[in-house]
DNA sequence: GTTAGGG
DNA sequence: CCCTAAC
């Protein structure tokens, strides 16, 4: 166990009750941009925050954080936000009968709730990210290495196109201070900009979860410059390479042939909030220019990252998006080793650990929205985000990504697909209107498509008409429904010729209506009853007779025309040959029709018989 | 307007 | 079911 660095969230239910550390309330709320100041805390046997003394302060400076294994002492940030609940339920194994947690705590107030955080509270919060807290695995611990790695490599690379750092400590960590603030306050400038631009739920999420504390955290710094923070950046500035590189080795278990100071210092600062984005990383194609130049040009640097910087910390979440999680992993990393040094790194970890948190879950909610095109536009289940969302669609779909543009695109055309069917089935219809105008089932057939929909639910028709159309396209499942519809009907044969007279009233309303032409592709399946009829009628009538037929027995039924009961009939001819000869009573129907019962297939036969005599 | 038949 | 031709 060692000294860890790490964002806490205020998390007031975890600062309830008697208080021996009181910070002042908040003057204002959470909201981003509130400026924070942090003071170091420590957290006694108690689970009470009690403010750092200056002794403290000096030992978590200068103090080798060596620290027994049976105490341990973090140091975090208590952000204001209270976003991060995961932070209890991650279980950080800290085996420790005593812990010391000496943290930020907003030094304009600290919600008086403080003292009741339980010393495994105040550990797991010193040491987890408010965000997306999990558990450390050494999974992660690879993945940090592997990109530092890799980083190195870059950095060796293009190393000799990279400046040396001064070893003149002072201008160096001056200039550092400079550069990490505006940096950081550009970051975030940056990153609200994007969550504007997105406006995504997600987005919200992130400002709020993410954002705001890390603003709070960086406004505090900024405006009130934590000696802390100072020191520890000079600290860590003051480092020469050798001892940088002894850090890096510390902490990432392996040698660095990387003089870069700045890269070193970045890296090692990494390792420690297990915070693969550190800002400046993002930097590497430009650290040449900011190495250089990094006292004056902030503006540059921003601009590029602005280009740039979205792309490669989106990059790197997605190569490993858990990395920022495991805060609790600097811990491991080699807090211990430079208790000192890294005080400073450690609050840049702190503020920069959300940078990462927040990338990510811009990264899921824009994976999300994705999703969320590809199905539909409509908004993001967040309610309290779908303002936003909805914006965000368009905003997203019109700037950044081609893709999710096309996607909102797809999404209309899905409404409109259907439209787009109507046209072409309405050209069919076109045609047979002339024909149908005759039989006047031309509107019927309209709602015939309908009705096996209305038959079940009336009520859902318009939105059942409009998933039809949409799936209309490959016209399969039309027909499935329609072919469900009449097992029902099938069940009940008496009951389906009730239902059908009343719905073939209200359906042909409804459907044309609803989809007009679209409806069409009347698949309308042959109920039990309406063969019987038919067959009642042919008996009745004689084959050929459809229209008596369709006029006596198929009233009700007024999308059967004629025709249409003449196609039956000679259907049931065929069927009823094409089995009763084989099997006089058994039945083999095919799979996709309904099965028509022996009885009415022997009447079928006897009645062709009979005709055609 | 109906029917018969092919598609 | 659709489409047509023939009634």
């Amino acid at each position: 166990m060692g000294t860890v660095v790490g964002t806490v969230e205020d998390r007031r239910d975890m600062f309830e009750g008697n208080a021996q550390t009181r910070i002042t309330p908040f003057s204002s709320t959470n909201q981003i941009g509130n400026p924070v100041a942090y003071k170091l805390v420590r957290v006694s046997g108690d689970g009470s925050l009690v403010p750092a003394t200056d002794e403290e302060i000096l030992e978590v400076n200068d103090t080798d954080m060596h620290i027994p294994s049976d105490t341990c002492q973090t140091i975090g940030y208590l952000a204001t936000d209270e976003e991060n609940v995961e932070v209890d339920e991650t279980d950080m194994h800290i085996a420790s009968d005593a812990c010391q947690t000496i943290g930020y705590l907003p030094a304009e107030g600290i919600p008086s709730r403080l003292s009741q955080i339980e010393s495994s509270e105040a550990i797991n919060s010193g040491l987890l990210h408010s965000d997306n807290v999990q558990p450390y695995t050494d999974q992660y611990n690879e993945e940090m290495l592997q990109k530092v790695e890799q980083e190195e490599r870059l950095e060796n690379v293009h190393g000799s196109q990279m400046p040396s750092i001064p070893a003149d400590a002072n201008i160096q960590c001056s200039n550092e201070n400079n550069f990490f603030e505006e940096d950081q306050v550009h970051h975030e400038a940056l990153l609200q900009d994007e969550c504007k631009m997105n406006e995504s739920d997600m987005m919200e999420r992130c400002s709020n979860a993410v954002a705001s504390p890390k603003e709070t955290a960086l406004s505090a710094a900024a405006q009130k410059p934590d000696f802390s923070r100072v020191r520890g950046e000079i600290c860590l500035d003051n480092l020469p390479i050798k001892a940088l590189q002894e850090t890096f080795r510390a902490t990432f278990g392996r040698d660095t042939t990387v003089k870069d100071k700045t890269w070193l210092k970045r890296r090692i600062a990494m390792g420690l909030i297990n915070s693969c984005d550190v800002p400046t990383t993002n930097l590497r194609v430009k650290d040449n220019k900011l190495v250089g130049n990094q006292e004056k040009s902030n503006d540059v640097t921003n601009a590029i990252r602005k280009e740039m910087g979205d792309d490669v910390r989106a990059t790197k979440m997605k190569d490993a998006p858990s990395s920022t999680d495991h805060v609790n992993g600097h811990s491991n990393g080699g807090n211990h080793y430079y208790a000192s040094e890294d005080y400073s790194s450690e609050q840049r970890a702190a503020k920069r650990v959300r940078k990462p948190t927040r990338r990510y879950i811009e990264e899921l909610s824009e994976t999300d929205d994705k999703q969320q095109n590809d199905k539909s536009v409509i908004p993001s289940k967040d309610q309290r985000l779908s303002e936003k969302s909805e914006v965000r669609s368009i905003s997203v779909s019109s700037g950044k990504r081609v893709t999710v543009t096309r996607m909102v695109s797809l999404a209309g055309s899905e409404i409109e697909v259907p439209y787009v069917s109507h046209v072409r089935r309405s050209r069919p219809r076109e045609n047979i209107m002339a024909l149908l105008g005759c039989h006047s089932s031309y509107l019927e057939d309209k709602a015939s498509a309908a009705e096996s929909n209305l038959n079940l639910s009336p009520s859902q028709l318009s939105s059942e008409v409009v998933n039809r159309d949409s799936v209309e396209k490959s016209a399969s499942r039309p027909v499935q429904n329609e072919f469900a519809t009449s097992d029902e009907n099938n069940v009940e044969p008496e009951h389906i010729d009730s239902s059908g007279n009343s719905s073939d009233e209200n359906n042909i309303g409804v459907p044309i209506m609803q989809g007009g032409a679209l409806r069409r592709k009347h698949h309308r399946a042959w109920t039990l009853s309406e063969i019987a009829k038919l067959v009642e009628g042919v008996s009745k009538y004689g084959a050929g007779k459809w229209s008596e037929i369709k006029k006596h027995l198929f009233s009700s039924h007024s999308y059967r025309t004629s025709v249409d009961l003449k196609d039956k009939w000679r259907n049931l001819l065929k069927t009823s040959f094409a089995q009763s000869p084989s099997n006089s009573v058994g039945s083999l129907k095919k799979h996709g029709s309904m099965h028509i019962p022996t009885q009415i297939l022997l009447r079928v036969r006897e009645l062709a018989e009979k005709q055609s005599q």
